[in-house]
DNA sequence: GCTTGACTTGGAGCGCGCTCCAACTCCTAC
DNA sequence: GTAGGAGTTGGAGCGCGCTCCAAGTCAAGC
């Protein structure tokens, strides 16, 4: 018995080797549930992860370096069923690279407008905020700057 | 677009009362929908609009320039309970202006957290872009043109 | 053996932000 | 008067991205 993650406190960050990560430290490190992360499986956004003997999952760092990426995918606002695309053509191997390609600079584009429309909107936030601003300092009495 | 009787700038000689836009063509410039419009008005985050003499809905340009903002909230994220909670305040008038001051000097804060996050997020997509890049020009550029 | 606890599954449920529907009223055009 | 078209209402429904649940399996510790 390899002392596993199933120690409630194992802080040592060096795992164990042989076996992957169970499902509980995945969802530590990543910040995902573990719901979420059984989810995304079943949605084939991960590949088919490891199973120890009894069926568990045990994820390996390739795992968690793709769980990372897609991520950063949802946090730039890739929808789950773009996400699916992706991951399929990454399924295909090294034939797809063109389409992954593809996906990417159309999302990364599309990432580059959002920023731009935010920073526009925050624009308008701060004026409004300088306004507010004004309208407080008359309001409190600035009756002698 | 059609010559319709509830024209905006419809000059009734005898009476001024039934002034402000139909709910159409507020649709039409907001880019939201009228279910949307109606939507938000039952939400409280719309002061309620003037109606015409048959009932229906006449919006002011002071309703425009509320609902150009309100798109900006949503636009950066704010949820509609954040923006009932605004409207709300705005309700109450001048007393509220503090409030209202930090509502939005903490979203402004979020907004820019979420512009910081994304911008590093696309640092990532960029790199792994390259990386494609790098993968397509193997596969592709063995012969040189 | 029994208990505990982390895991497994399929599927139901949820919160958000709309979106759609049915049934109705009102006004204008013909 | 009749048709059509824009508007009204309350409430149901929907798509997304999870989140939760029930019932079960497995391994370890007592």
């Amino acid at each position: 018995m390899t002392s596993h993650a199933a120690n409630p406190v194992d802080p040592d960050p060096k795992g164990v080797p042989d076996a992957g990560l169970p499902i509980a430290e995945v969802a530590q490190r990543t910040g995902l549930s573990k719901d979420t992360l059984r989810y995304y499986e079943k949605a084939g956004l991960i590949e088919a992860v490891d199973r120890s003997s009894a069926g568990q999952r045990r994820y390996a760092t390739t795992d968690l370096d793709w769980l990372a990426f897609l991520m950063r995918l949802r946090a730039t606002g890739m929808s789950i069923a773009d996400m699916q695309r992706f991951a399929e053509l990454r399924r295909k191997g090294s034939s797809s690279v063109a389409d992954r390609l593809e996906l990417l600079t159309g999302h990364r584009d599309a990432v580059q407008r959002h920023i731009a429309d935010l920073q526009g909107d925050l624009q308008v936030l701060v004026t409004k905020i300088t306004h507010y601003q004004g309208l407080l300092d008359e309001q409190t009495g600035t009756d002698q700057p």
